[in-house]
DNA sequence: CGGACAATTGATCTACCTCAAAATTGGTGG
DNA sequence: CCACCAATTTTGAGGTAGATCAATTGTCCG
């Protein structure tokens, strides 16, 4: 899609400074970590649940997702993660992995040594810092989709699944609140959210039916932000982007 | 019930010392920790959301959870805390929580400046990288509860709950996976596993019936660890209790 | 232009919810 | 030690959101 991006790693440094701004040092720091780019088609697993990884993936462009299945062969998605994020992160400290990490759609994606992280760590504890906020925001994203799962109906789900795409999205420059990339199958929309495929079929089209959303192909359209964020309960703190880089919402 | 530790703080350092031994100079440097101790009745607040908190709460003795309420009244449990947990470290980074922690039943909490707990960060990186695994591994349990509500049925859900609590019972030394405190109320179990009460109470007296655990006030016994294994589903990997400290079970 | 995958529809079923009342428990003060 | 209160647990009887199964239609891509 865009090529203009100098460097794998500058998806990195773009989000880490979202917090906070990074020293030349520091950006330099970040620039010079080792790393192999790899081009993947969809659905491509980047890390088995069992696997003891050495290295973390850094989504560069497209769109990853953790997941996992249970004996009764029920899949759960975990998480969906943007390019500049780093999904297997917690590997640097948990050695083994309790969950699989996938491509969503094609992807690029930069492997970086841990052993270069844990340098980089050593070095620069700002970054260091920085790391360890990255896994606390994902903490939160955890957090809040079990309330979702847990404590809320069909549509609010969906409603407050999609709010929480359109926002990070936006915070990374991908979306305007109005239009947005839309990664995923509505039966992997169904693995997200606990609810069956048949289930999240009506309930999108419950969405369009009340003038919320549009949604074809792999586009969406935001129609009424406010009234979607009000299905959904939406309250973005729980995504922690406190710094100025976003824009407010115009509601 | 016991007051044969030392220092509250002693709990702490016991925690990190089931991943790696600490030095003693470590050692010294946590129980050096400013704190301040306080006893709390059941269901009181140590910070709630919205809070800009500058301590964390270690927990000494007793149980906390924290909670968030949703808009419909709904109000989901995200999570369970034994002695020797600090359930806000992630306010060391995320300034302002976005749930509500309080205790279960009676506790002593132990509060510890977030300077503090940076100064130490700074001075120790062991002890960092092990306090930000055990934030990790927080998120961990979190994916594995998503899971349980998402996509697996009361019963299951049910035993896999008690098949936690009992696992992290035993890994701090307080129970021996045959009798466990079983610190919450119907009601509380209900709202962490994103059931009714009323549906937890069936769901348990089918557990009862089918000779898995007893269930006497606060007080769990286990009657067929392995059967219970067997119907949560539960693999504790996801727990990455990965050294010596623990005994295997014994199934 | 065909083939595979994704979205949609219809019909039935069930796991779990809600409401409401009764029974039990545990803690407290007399 | 007992009686009492409040909080839990338990029981019963419907009701419903969402699951499941099985086609059918639509769409994208090679």
């Amino acid at each position: 899609m865009l090529q203009s991006r100098p460097s794998p790693l500058s998806e990195l440094t773009r989000k880490l400074e979202t917090h906070f701004r990074l020293t030349d040092e520091e950006r330099q720091a970040i620039a010079a970590l080792p790393h192999t780019l790899r081009e993947l088609g969809p659905d491509q697993d980047m890390g088995r649940e069992g696997d003891q990884p050495s290295q973390c993936c850094l989504v560069v462009e497209g769109y990853a997702h953790r997941h996992k299945t249970c004996s009764t062969g029920k899949r759960q998605i975990f998480s969906v993660h943007l390019p500049g994020e780093i999904p297997d992160l917690q590997s640097l400290h948990l050695h083994t992995l309790d969950h699989t990490l996938s491509t969503l759609s094609r992807a690029k994606v930069a492997f970086i040594p841990h052993q270069a992280i844990r340098n980089l760590c050593a070095s620069y504890p700002r970054l260091c810092h920085a790391l360890w906020r990255e896994t606390l925001v994902d903490g939160a994203i955890f957090r809040e989709w079990m309330m979702g799962i847990g404590r809320r109906g069909a549509v609010s789900r969906v409603a407050h699944f999609v709010c929480e795409l359109v926002e990070r999205m936006v915070a990374i420059g991908r979306s305007d609140r109005r239009t947005c990339a839309f990664p995923m199958t509505q039966a992997e929309l169904a693995d997200a959210l606990g609810l069956s495929a048949v289930h999240i079929n009506r309930t999108l089209q419950e969405l369009r039916r009340t003038g919320l959303i549009r949604l074809s192909g792999a586009t969406l359209t935001v129609l009424d932000w406010p009234g979607l964020m009000q299905a959904g309960e939406f309250d973005p703190a729980y995504l922690h982007q406190d710094k100025s880089s976003r824009q407010p919402a115009l509601a």
